[in-house]
DNA sequence: TTGAAAAAGTGATATTTGTCACACCGTCTT
DNA sequence: AAGACGGTGTGACAAATATCACTTTTTCAA
């Protein structure tokens, strides 16, 4: 158990300091969750109750269109946040599904939750505003992939720049992720 | 002027309220600038000192490749703020041009400012914060776009979502913007 | 008013990528 | 051991889009 409070504190000191009370405090309103592989954590139409905050694992957050074709939105292992940040905000029903690619640790926090911290504690405010903005500069550095770069081109981005998550799902998903046919991106190789 | 501060106000108070004390503490932190039609406001390689809002006009943020060719990134109207969020976070030179297509008037925030506004009124974050996700959300819309749809489809919908800002820009400029060529866009209108 | 520049349309062709069909391989289960 | 299944590779062809060259239209300033 300790050893997920030290993950999450951990984490959150990269960018902000805290006193051991104002930690504790802020711990418990997480609850804790774990799945397993292929386990499904919610999908479209069900409400998003939580912002998952991924201690161990790896899940991947997509959309299915009319076609029945799924279109993967990206990807959260250990040390990223995940949701469906549409649903989540105006606790609405997802258009999205996020499902476990491995066994998966994960800490959850409610919306109610994350407005008390952020209004209690404004370097928690502060913290979610940092994460929000590395997150939305990710991004418009992937928007500028598709505008500037092949479909070769985003596949070698990816090896360079998250090898390590690259070697944990199968190229159909990267496929996916990238915006390209499994088949091309065989061909890619 | 009063007109530019209702406008930056009215603005503001959608997401939180002030007390006109208040109000005019922040406001003292914005310069006024304006623009000319085709000026550039920054440019690759330059140092980015400001965030910028869009009072009136239209500015267009774009990245140029290796050979030349350029990007659409994400264009600001009314209401928008808009910068290289990288080099201005980082104080650092920017990998992208900043430049109006109409005559534009802006109000600017350095970092230092818009540092100093989170920390002396929490609201003033919890307003950057609420931007900031809007932000993001925004962003991984456009992602999505480019997974699931083709051109012709991406290019309805910014008819239909964003028609007043496709009359006022070039289509060589929106074809950049939806990432296809010139060509192919005037076929497939 | 007119001429230059910018914006937009179009035909011909090349390139990239998608789709469909099928083969191959390893793993897991029974 | 046999069969089912997921993941992957590949050939043939179709569709989408880019590129190049050129024309037409519009805009705007001297």
């Amino acid at each position: 158990m300790n050893d997920i409070k030290d993950k999450l504190r951990t984490h959150i000191e990269k960018m902000i300091s805290l006193s051991d009370d104002e930690f504790s405090w802020i711990y418990e309103h997480f609850t804790f969750q774990e799945f397993k592989k292929n386990e499904l954590i919610f999908e479209e139409g069900q409400p998003v109750k939580h912002v998952y905050f991924v201690l161990s694992g790896l899940v991947v957050l997509s959309y299915t269109d009319r076609d029945a074709k799924q279109h993967l939105i990206s990807f959260a292992m250990e040390d990223w946040w995940e949701t469906d940040f549409v649903a989540f905000y105006s606790k609405s029903r997802s258009t999205f599904a996020l499902k476990c690619i491995e066994n998966t640790k994960m800490l959850c926090l409610t919306l109610d939750h994350f407005e008390k911290l952020c209004a209690t504690i404004q370097k928690m405010e502060h913290f979610f505003l940092k994460k929000s903005i590395a997150g939305h500069i990710g991004s418009q550095q992937r928007i500028l992939s598709f505008l500037t770069s092949s479909a070769k081109q985003r596949y070698e981005h990816m090896i360079t720049n998250h090898p390590a998550l690259v070697q944990r799902i199968p190229k159909s998903m990267l496929a996916s992720y990238l915006g390209v046919s499994r088949e091309t991106l065989s061909r890619i190789l």
